[in-house]
DNA sequence: GTTACACCTG
DNA sequence: CAGGTGTAAC
């Protein structure tokens, strides 16, 4: 409404309490440094179809996609982590009340668990980080050799394709690929969809060099064939690279190591359909933003007369360069295990799960074979799912109880699931390439949904129905789920009011008389305590209008206290009206489904 | 009557 | 975090 408005409070110290790491090109770094060179996959391409004839370019071209598929295929079966078992039986598949219950208790620790920050979290991102960049590594190079091999089938007519032919395609190809994500001339997500800032910076600079390539790789070759050839390399590079960015986008929503932050600019990545164009340069990508200077609508100034604030709640358009900076935190992911049962038809996918799942919040990331392989077998749904096998039933046995508390509401969904499911299978029809669906929808809430929106309570405490529903698009929602919504952000304020009370006291105990002086920073218990609580593995960084929010609160509580207004029973509503009209846009990168769950229901 | 909320409880 | 309850607004 009135973004505008959004005055920084320049006597916040919040905002000026930016100092936060920047571990942006970690990864970049390391995927160049990664050796170019993993045989193992490649030795699977015969290189015997580099010499074939030029009519034989049909049963070539089926050659490579099935090569491609058998990369794909064999990352698939790549090292897995494997968690013991540490997560029991999640539903009851008897009774729901007792499924109710269980989930209760268990749902929970699982999710907390292996958010749980501290020293043991070390494991997990140090293996999965590597062993990401590895597999990207892999990607990339498979597409390098693809690209080869097609120049080199074409090179028959052209110059000769010896070992020093190669180069030839080598040479601007090689650069080309060494940025997998950033080539896609075709251009169908390529400018939108960068993984990160560097993948979008590295993407112009290869758009200089592909002209270049392609002209070069013409001139060798017939027209029909060079239209061919392109058409060829589009779609094969455009499968990869999809996959690539789809993999980088979820390990960089979700971190496995130090990996980089980055903003929304790859939002649209998400294959849901929901994506969004990046903004046009600039902002977007760069999102070690000065956070302060950022439109945080709704900046609340301490002492600020509420009439002026901002009490747009509305959804304009976020500019806002979220910094889901990714704290690189030491996370214990779930070991590696090798899952060697692999639902055929849901290789690419379940690479990407792999690869995904062995972020440092398994958990989160689900396996997503249920979507791609409706009828995928169970036996294997639980070999790929060590860390929470038992949670990630197959979908086909969960729809067939209520998998959700709500016992008789719930059973409402079930008619609905064949839609569902229905839908899923076109979805996975039409985006057969796409590395995961993630546009399905959910009869349910998951933990997954659950980090999502407390998440989401950084920027909104009061988040309308509507507003729940544009940013969990992945879910059905109908009553049950509606409330269940409601009430977690019920219980996520009651939470931080507690906290802010609690602290505001505390802060009158000691003498405290001025609030202004009451700032919530980053570094202050009062925050600690909140991340604590609704970002618990730290794997997001809470954006700065939080801590404005936060600290108006903490006034706002201390005010009032101080003025022995709480002697008043309902003391608290005012304090609950300002605090109501105060919410923040929500990145738009919330909007996807994918972000940041993929969980185990998926 | 429904919805959303705060509050309390387990 | 979910269930229950009372309240208030629509």
């Amino acid at each position: 409404m009135d973004p505008n408005s959004s005055l920084h409070s320049p006597p916040s110290q919040a905002c000026l309490h930016l100092a936060q790491p920047c571990i942006e090109d970690g990864r970049s770094l390391s995927l160049q440094e990664q050796g170019r060179d993993s045989p193992f996959l490649w030795r699977q391409v015969p290189s015997s179809s580099i010499a074939d004839p030029d009519w034989f370019w049909d049963e070539h071209i089926q050659a490579k996609r099935a090569r491609v598929e058998t990369i794909v295929r064999g990352m698939s079966v790549s090292p897995n982590p494997l968690v013991p078992g540490s997560t029991p039986a999640r539903d009851s598949l008897c009774c729901p009340e007792k499924s109710r219950e269980r989930k209760r208790k268990q749902s929970l620790p699982v999710q907390q668990g292996p958010l749980k920050p501290g020293p043991a979290g070390d494991r997990g991102s140090r293996k999965g980080g590597p062993w990401v960049r590895e597999q990207l590594h892999l990607l990339k190079q498979q597409l390098r050799h693809l690209q080869e091999h097609i120049l080199q089938a074409a090179g028959p007519r052209a110059t000769a394709q010896g070992p020093g032919g190669s180069e030839t395609g080598r040479g601007p190809l090689g650069v080309k690929q060494r940025n997998g994500w950033g080539s896609r001339p075709w251009g169908v997500d390529s400018d939108q969809h960068q993984g990160s800032s560097r993948g979008r910076f590295v993407a112009e600079k290869h758009r200089v060099c592909e002209g270049k390539t392609q002209s070069e790789e013409s001139r060798f070759l017939p027209s029909g064939a060079g239209a061919l050839l392109e058409i060829l390399k589009k779609e094969l590079t455009g499968a990869v690279s999809q996959a690539v960015d789809s993999v980088l986008q979820k390990v960089l929503l979700n971190p496995p190591g130090p990996l980089t932050q980055l903003g929304r600019s790859f939002q649209g990545l998400v294959p849901d359909g929901k994506s969004e164009p990046c903004p046009p340069e600039g902002g977007a990508c760069k999102d070690p933003l000065p956070l302060a200077a950022l439109p945080t609508r709704a900046q609340p100034q301490a002492g600020l007369p509420l009439g002026t604030l901002s009490l747009a709640k509305p959804l304009d358009p976020p500019n806002y360069p979220v910094s889901p900076r990714m704290i690189p935190k030491p996370y214990q992911g779930p070991p590696a295990n090798c899952p060697l049962a692999v639902p055929p038809h849901s290789q690419e996918g379940q690479v990407l799960t792999q690869l995904l799942g062995r972020g440092p919040r398994g958990h989160w990331h689900g396996s997503l074979s249920q979507d791609s392989s409706p009828q995928s077998q169970p036996s294997s749904e639980v070999a790929l799912r060590p860390w929470g096998a038992a949670k990630m039933r197959p979908l086909a046995l969960r729809q067939q109880q209520c998998p959700w508390p709500f016992t008789s509401t719930c059973l409402e969904r079930l008619p609905l699931i064949p839609s569902v499911k229905t839908e899923q299978d076109g979805l996975q029809a039409v985006t057969n390439a796409l590395p995961f669906p993630s546009s399905h929808i959910q009869e349910g809430l998951n933990p997954g949904h659950l980090k999502k929106a407390k998440l989401m309570f950084f920027f909104t405490r009061y988040p309308s129905s509507n507003l729940l529903k544009a940013y969990f698009p992945d879910v059905q929602f109908n009553r049950c789920v509606t409330s269940q919504m409601i009430k977690w952000f019920s219980n996520f304020r009651e939470f931080y009011y507690i906290q802010m009370e609690k602290f505001a006291r505390q802060a009158i105990s000691d003498g405290v008389t001025n609030p202004k002086m009451l700032v919530v920073l980053r570094d202050s218990e009062l925050f600690r305590t909140l991340n604590m609580h609704y970002n618990k593995g730290n794997d997001f960084e809470a954006p700065d209008c939080f801590l404005e929010i936060a600290s108006l609160t903490l006034q706002e509580f201390f005010r009032a206290v101080s003025a022995g207004k709480d002697s008043d029973p309902s003391w608290k509503k005012p304090i609950y009206k300002i605090i109501s009209k105060l919410d923040s846009d929500i990145p738009e990168i919330f909007k996807s489904s994918s972000y940041p769950q993929e969980l185990f229901r998926n």
